[in-house]
DNA sequence: AGTGTTTTACGAAAAAATTCGTAGATAGGT
DNA sequence: ACCTATCTACGAATTTTTTCGTAAAACACT
């Protein structure tokens, strides 16, 4: 019950993105310049946004220094299902076989790829077959 | 060159994928109902918002009677790509794989879908195995 | 202490998306 | 011809998201 249903948005998400490929805690600064420095968004502009992600608890920060040290909250497993679930419920008609065939279909995906899937597939399908 | 990228916004997607569910063409009354009704929305909203996509290019539609009857412009498949490109680049690291694992790891898909998606593996592998 | 650089806080503007009220048009039935 | 139902057009209000300017605070270095 526990689980808030916060929703980031776009922007936000972007953010989330930097923070779990960076891994570990990051700065404002950090974050702006992952995303193209000055030339992509002002620098108040992000910093503005991760302020606001604070409030939405969607990252928690720790002072160090003069700066604020970001981490992401919602894992990456979480973020990603949520998104998932939405999408195949209102793009893939409710079935998640169609948004994998989808998902390979066009994406010309190395065979390795490919292999990689399948032995998944197997494991999936495990002790029943 | 012509495919416009017109990205259609959240409430727009819903309102195409009722389209395409439909199959045919649709009076704002038939997706104002779909949508469950003046309990979620004033049937204005939505006729506001096909309006809207109207002009952007997302439906056509044409005059029966008294009432348009709207239709989908963008097919189920590209909007699907479209989606899915978009989601693999944010959120999967740009690995189409990753997608498709989590979209298996979690909803437990039955064992049709799997052999479903196996086969279709099998022929994605193809000529070359 | 004084200067310069970097960071934060705050407020507010701008842009985008959603919502709906009102008025007028259109068709159907009587 | 008139009344009623339903539909469209239009404009505007509201809400959400994105953007950034300005000023104050924090630190670093003389």
């Amino acid at each position: 019950m526990s689980k808030k249903n916060i929703k980031p948005t776009e922007k936000e998400l972007e953010i989330l993105q930097i923070m779990w490929e960076k891994g570990s805690v990051v700065s404002v600064r950090d974050v702006h310049e992952a995303m193209g420095g000055e030339d992509s968004n002002g620098y108040t502009t992000i910093l503005k946004l991760m302020q606001i992600m604070h409030e939405k608890g969607l990252v928690t920060r720790q002072k160090n220094g003069k700066l604020h040290l970001y981490r992401a909250v919602p894992s990456l497993e979480n973020t990603r299902q949520q998104i998932l679930d939405k999408m195949i419920s209102t793009v893939f008609q409710g079935s998640a076989a169609q948004l994998v065939m989808s998902a390979l279909g066009n994406k010309k995906s190395s065979k390795e790829e490919l292999r990689e899937i399948k032995k998944y597939l197997e494991k999936l399908e495990g002790g029943d077959v």
